[in-house]
Order: structure tokens, then C-alpha cells, then sequence
DNA sequence: CTAATACCAACCTAAATGGTAGGTATTGGA
DNA sequence: TCCAATACCTACCATTTAGGTTGGTATTAG
């Protein structure tokens, strides 16, 4: 599985701000109600977007959080590398990883490196606003 | 991460085996040690590749393993999915997984259902004659 | 002053990952 | 006829990751 329930329900999290936006500061507990998500869970999840400026939040009685930008300028590509630290799909290709010692002739590795961009170029080509655009039932 | 060693090192010994098909029964020890992979663990990894006829294997001596059909014919998207059991990037979309409640109104399912057609297409489109088109210093 | 909120750190359980160990069954060739 | 080489099989194991829970502290509106 390449996406784990930290960036499914931060993308969760952040649809749910994208459709409140205007409307001031949510409290996250709202947000883990609406979606069925334990709040405690999602304070553990948070605070890597806040501290990278894609939502900010307010302490205090009122508090809560709300998107940095308008929803159509955050890409979930953002988003997904945050929460899930990268979004490559093997390790070869992960920042962590110093490079493969095969790497020079390895056969496998440009699969990996194009899948790599692609999947990149999907998640970046999304924005938020994209994901509220239809009405639900 | 999405693909694990499993999947990996299969698709390395399944170049390997590309590399020399035609050449009759590969020994397995061969293959692990030009890739520098454990013996025993790839003795782990191939029963499935096996049983699914990608793969014949020959036992006794001068025994080994071959592809069962032509490069070609192979596709990186049947070793991947029968070595990692399936492509999906999340839980709600693997086989196993039975319809998510929440499926009717998500707002985020259609982005993984797009990945994951996505995905397979891009591994699909890739056959093992592709990986072995270069040559090699 | 108090209730509601964000923010923070330690802890925990279960499953997956990435193997190893120790065999058995089969077969070609000396 | 026996041996070495091979595929094939099962049980076990250590470490890491996933997916949380628990129990707080800091801040602020009313």
C-alpha cells in the first residue's frame, strides 16, 4: 500500500477545510466528527501541514484551523508527500536512501524513476478545489 | 512505500530470466548471485510466479528456471500484482478490502481510483523485452 | 475564571517486512 | 548405483511500520 491512513485522512481533513473555506477557523473536532475520524489521531497528523504553512490554526475557545491559501492554489501532491514523507514507490528512489550501488546498470531502476514522475505529476495536477467541485448528495 | 522487495527482486530475476531466455533451465543460484540477492529468499518469492505458469521450473541437477513465454509477452504488471498481491496505492481499493460505507460520498475515493487505473496501465504497458532493449556496460 | 481549543510527548499492539534455518523430492551424470 | 545439484516446502524470527491511545500543557474568547 503506498498510501497509509496519514495521508488519506489528511486529504480527508483537507477537502473538509477546502469546503469551509471562508467560514473562518474550523475546530478539528467538527472536522473528525464529519469524517469519522478519531480527533486525537488527527492532532498527530496536523501538525506537519501546519508547520508547512498548507493550514493554520488558532489555540484558544473559537479556535480551530483553516486553510493557508485558497483551495484551488494547494496541490494534494503537497499534501501526500507531507503526511506520508515521500511519495516514492520503492525505496531506491526514497530521499533517504543514498543511492543504489546498481543504480549505474540496473535495468529495473528507470521503471521505478518514471513511475516515480508520473505519480508526482498526477497528485500535483489536483487541487483542492478540484475535489469539491461536485455536489453531494 | 508500494512496491516491497518481494516485487522488486522478482522483477530482477525476471530480467535475468529475459536476459537469458532461450538458454534453457537458469539454477536459481546463478540468477541470485548475479543480482546479489539471498538464494533463499528468492526460493520464497518465486512459488507464486510459478503456480501463475510466468515461470517453469525444473527440478534435479541441471534443473532451474525459464520463462514460460517470450519477453514479449510478459508483462511487469502480472509479476508486480501476483508478488505484491495487487497494485492498489490504498486500503479502500484492495481486493480483500470490502466497499468502504463511506464509498458513496467521498470526495477523495475518485483520486485513488484514478491512481490505481493509472498505475496498473503504466506497469501493463511495460513487458520484460522493454527492460532488456539497452545495452549494458 | 472556565470551557474550548490547539499543541505535544510517551506509550502500546498488531501486522508487515525481510529475511534465516533446516529440511524433502527429484534428477542428470560420474 | 550413488552423489551432487537443483527445485520446492515449512517453520521460525527480529525489526520496523501502522495505527492508534493516554494524558497531559498552553492559549484564548466570553
Amino acid at each position: 500500500m503506498m498510501i497509509s491512513t496519514k495521508g488519506r485522512y489528511a486529504l480527508r481533513v483537507m477537502t473538509d477545510l477546502a469546503e469551509n473555506y471562508g467560514k473562518g477557523y474550523i475546530p478539528m473536532k467538527e472536522v473528525a466528527e464529519r469524517q469519522n475520524i478519531s480527533l486525537k489521531y488527527l492532532e498527530r497528523i496536523l501538525p506537519v501541514l501546519t508547520k508547512n504553512r498548507l493550514i493554520e490554526g488558532l489555540q484558544g475557545k473559537r479556535g480551530g484551523y483553516r486553510l493557508a491559501a485558497e483551495p484551488g492554489s494547494i496541490r494534494i501532491g503537497d499534501i501526500l508527500r507531507l503526511t506520508e514523507g515521500h511519495l516514492a514507490p520503492v525505496a531506491c528512489l526514497s530521499c533517504e536512501m543514498n543511492t543504489c550501488e546498481r543504480a549505474g546498470n540496473c535495468r529495473t531502476l528507470p521503471v521505478w524513476t518514471e513511475f516515480y514522475r508520473l505519480t508526482n505529476a498526477y497528485f500535483d495536477g489536483i487541487t483542492l478545489a478540484d475535489l469539491i467541485l461536485e455536489e453531494l448528495v
